[in-house]
DNA sequence: GATGTTACCGGACAAATGTCCGGTTGTCAA
DNA sequence: TTGACAACCGGACATTTGTCCGGTAACATC
């Protein structure tokens, strides 16, 4: 049996959709549009919208896909062209990245979040590019400095998962909206927690 | 305008609501409970639960409140009990127990979880007593460590609000999926992550 | 170009969430 | 005790989510 590729008709129709509900979305914002409503107004029937995404956080997740591309481009090109700055400065930047599009993207990111219990893979956050990626990078960045300072011995990968986490939007915005923060002063925290005590450490190292 | 307190009638209904929610999680599980199956159950009016509970993870949270006081206690408890050892001991114990409740009521917690955007304070996680409780107890820690250590300058409420965050029910339970780890290795990390790189400072402070 | 297979289409249907409103009952004050 | 008010009650209604199935059209093969 061939791979069949998808039928022009369906990738017409996931384009059709996919500027829908940007244009849904860009009226009255992520929350109050209903997946009825999009397929309505794309002219196409429901069955077809829920076949292409299981829920209302998939479709999010495909409309962040193109903004995650070009956000994995920008941190590779910045992690490029800051390689010779300690780990420490460069994982900063990384977070700093990480924040901005919390920040550019929260409506969809919150609708995704929200729906992100789901045990199968499709809408689900943690099996995207942009998470993995972001992992990866932090993780790795995470090695270099404790490599650097022999005292630390916690596992990278899980140390970036738990960061990330950490920035949740949910959590972010909680915390934004509790103390009256602005987003400079949150990356300001986030640096001082997490980049910080390995830079302090390794400072003192040196000493 | 005095103040009134709640109707005998409304109480009773509350104590029902709960205790049919309860048969109901028991035999089928949170999730394919639907609000009004819990209504008619309990024999009331799908206004009368919608009145009381905002939405499904409104009533999970006051479900939880019980275990809730239950585990402030226990923490209390505790950090009573090891007042003498050091605050890196104490911060992986109260870590410990925040894990073990994740375990206890994942179902509920998730349920919580997913609709924890929703801007009203009505059924948000952040404003129930057992985050406040522990948030402040885990800052407090993290303020007896910092103290010992100059080089960290985080600020501690900050820093409990992360580690919170960084331990969703969703981010454990996917980190644990992926990796097969058990309830005491994904502690073993934690520790590792928060407390072990305090504690190393603090070691090599005292050297 | 004809043909069979197969994925796709979308309206109709089922079920859950969330709201409204006329009737009722507890509570407070007189 | 009684009357008035406010809170509460619950069935009916509106909206949203998610699924089914008969019909249609694209794609591969001949």
């Amino acid at each position: 049996m061939s791979v069949r590729r998808e039928r022009r008709d369906a990738v017409e129709n996931r384009q059709l959709i996919l500027q829908t509900a940007h244009e849904l979305f860009s009226e009255y914002g992520v929350q109050p549009v209903s997946m009825h409503q999009i397929a309505k107004t794309a002219g196409i029937g429901q069955a077809t919208l829920y076949r292409k995404y299981a829920h209302k956080g998939d479709l999010c997740l495909d409309m962040l896909h193109e903004y995650g591309d070009r956000l994995i481009k920008e941190i590779d090109r910045y992690l490029t062209s800051s390689s010779g700055a300690p780990a420490w400065e460069r994982l900063s930047g990384v977070l700093d990245y990480w924040i901005d599009a919390i920040e550019d993207k929260a409506e969809l990111l919150l609708e995704t979040e929200a729906k992100m219990n789901c045990d199968d893979d499709r809408g689900n956050f943690f099996h995207s590019p942009m998470y993995r990626f972001s992992r990866d990078k932090i993780a790795g960045l995470l090695s270099e400095i404790a490599a650097e300072d022999p005292a630390t011995d916690f596992d990278p990968d899980f140390a970036a998962h738990a960061i990330i986490c950490s920035m949740s939007p949910v959590g972010y915005f909680q915390i934004k909206k509790e103390r009256g923060y602005t987003r400079e002063q949150i990356k300001e925290h986030y640096r001082r927690m997490f980049v910080l005590t390995a830079r302090a450490s390794s400072v003192r190292r040196q000493a």
